[in-house]
DNA sequence: CTGTTAGCGCATTCAC
DNA sequence: GTGAATGCGCTAACAG
């Protein structure tokens, strides 16, 4: 930059005030400094900038597991809407364990970031404490532990409720529950509530041999789930599984011992990933409206940074949920 | 860090020695610093020694599309890898466009990273130049377009082969080509040209008319490409889809107009995605290695970050292919 | 082994 | 509108 403003005889001030596009400098001056800047080759240097700003332009995104194809699809949902603020995305892994999230509220790599869209799936209330922190966070896919922190929540009961409901509209009164182990867990306890209020408005009862689950959500969760409650030996005619992989694991489940989808047992998901609808059969899940929920919270937090250039604003929490579409496909169909 | 030297009564310079673990410190001067830092609760700022480090301890990974399961898988095990050696990931979508894969290079965000893990597909042979990049870069996945730049392969050709031979073996002799549109992409090309070595080996011809794909390997495309083909009215046994999630897309076609796999058509996919063995049917695909390519790329890059602070070396470069494993499952059966 | 000094490259007071 | 100082928080020579 000295090295530019050298060769264009201005001075580093203005080099800087075109560079960031400060409005008044005399066009003619901005364009010789373009011009050099052109010429040399020059880039900025984020680093001495941050340092000078005090932030960092990044912003963490933490969840359980890229490789689970919700998370994959919310980050890319996210450094979309990111990038359209002007802000860059780094995304943090917990594990989905309660240590990997708590962990990642305290790690120095914590502060390579001005702000964190967190979204834990593990923590328990007793945890609650933990989210109280002093740099701008906003909560994503659930309500919130804690009041006082701004969260984009889905609308995880009300969507929950409605795929039991058409489960039930479809006849099915012996629904198993797949993930619904981990009652403490945000989601799935609110899931898991929304179908045992469906259930119950229905006046059907829910069996405790057909729950099953496990923290993880993945794929072999809702095999191994699914496994379990088949070799209890129990009856059942449809599966309500908490995430859409689980809900596949568990049709690939029923399909190694010789039901059929949706002829013998109805599945039902939730999350609506791109796999639901190439699967075979295609599954019935609910989407939670993921893009609506990244560019949400990602303004939210945005907002908070520019707010007060990183300091927690003692303002009212924003609580936002977004809204839910079931999508109705093969696996819960009636002949 | 001045509050915490003047706290324990030291140097600036003492604290930075024992917060960088600094062998020469002594035993009890660190127990003291380490004390007040801890009553601080002091939490060092990045930026600033970046700034004076001249690097940032972040490095780019540059994927086209997170959503797409090898990436997030791939990027998965980057980052469990840049863990190991104290580095964090910083991922860059590409869209797996030409454009967007050369301004991954030049953006002004590449410059807050030291270094770039790159895994371009859509770039051709006439952008070679555009690799001769003066920061450190280790091309990931494919034979390099350029030589001089490191690279770890996966055996994309010799894995097609593989799979292709496993085809054949089974009896099938009109195998489809799905993804094999675009000869220039680098990875495409390759497997394709394994897929001809095979055929041509086992004296079975290719039929064009078997030929259908796309740029972008998704499962559409893998659907699409797939009809395709059968709207040809070709007779088919087969099908080599260029990765995974263009076979799952593939399957799930063939499984619309009534045909069955394996039994009317047996499917192969190429990288082992963790859906690959969920599926129904389950997939034959290749395992091109992962955590492998992962590991070495990582540990390749960090060295030369190691080696001369960020600046290229012009010492030759690596080419390393990694092993691979075909994965024989229901999708291939015979009978 | 520890303290002192001088930048890393930029943004930002202020005068001009 | 533009230029000249000062500091962001840390590390890397040095000297002691």
């Amino acid at each position: 930059m000295r090295d530019v403003a050298r060769r264009a005889g201005v001075s580093l001030k203005t080099v800087s005030n075109v560079v960031n596009a400060y409005p008044h400098v005399r066009p003619e001056m901005r364009d010789r400094v373009l011009r050099v800047i052109d010429e040399l080759g020059y880039q900025m240097n984020f680093t001495a900038r941050n340092l000078s700003l005090g932030r960092t332009g990044l912003i963490a995104l933490a969840v359980p597991e890229l490789r689970l194809a919700y998370f994959a699809e919310l980050a890319d949902a996210v450094i979309a809407a990111a990038d359209q603020v002007g802000l860059t995305v780094l995304i943090e892994q917990t594990g989905g364990t309660r240590a990997g999230e708590l962990e990642v509220l305290t790690s120095p790599r914590r502060r390579m970031t001005d702000g964190l869209l967190y979204s834990p799936t593990a923590l328990r209330s007793a945890d609650a404490g933990a989210l109280d922190v002093d740099f701008p966070m906003v909560l994503l896919g659930e309500r919130a532990l804690r009041r006082g922190v701004d969260h984009v929540a889905m609308a995880n009961e009300a969507g929950a409720r409605t795929v039991t409901e058409h489960l039930l509209d479809g006849g099915r009164r012996r629904i198993a529950l797949i993930g619904g182990h981990d009652s403490e867990s945000g989601a799935g306890n609110l899931r898991a509530r929304g179908f045992r209020a469906a259930m119950s408005a229905a006046g059907v009862e829910v069996d405790p041999r057909l729950v099953a689950g496990d923290e993880r959500w993945s794929r072999q969760t809702g095999a191994r789930a699914m496994a379990e409650i088949l070799e209890r030996g129990v009856t059942l005619d449809a599966v309500f599984a908490l995430n859409d992989v689980m809900a596949l694991g568990a049709m690939r489940e029923l399909f190694e011992r010789g039901l059929s989808v949706p002829g013998d047992v109805a599945v039902a998901g939730f999350d609506n990933i791109e796999e639901a609808s190439f699967s075979r059969p295609s599954l019935t899940t609910i989407d939670p409206g993921r893009t609506e929920i990244a560019r949400t919270a990602v303004g939210l937090l945005a907002d908070r940074l520019a707010g007060r250039g990183g300091e927690h604003e003692t303002a009212s929490a924003h609580e936002i949920v977004a809204g839910f579409r079931i999508e109705t496909r093969e696996s819960t169909a009636t002949d």
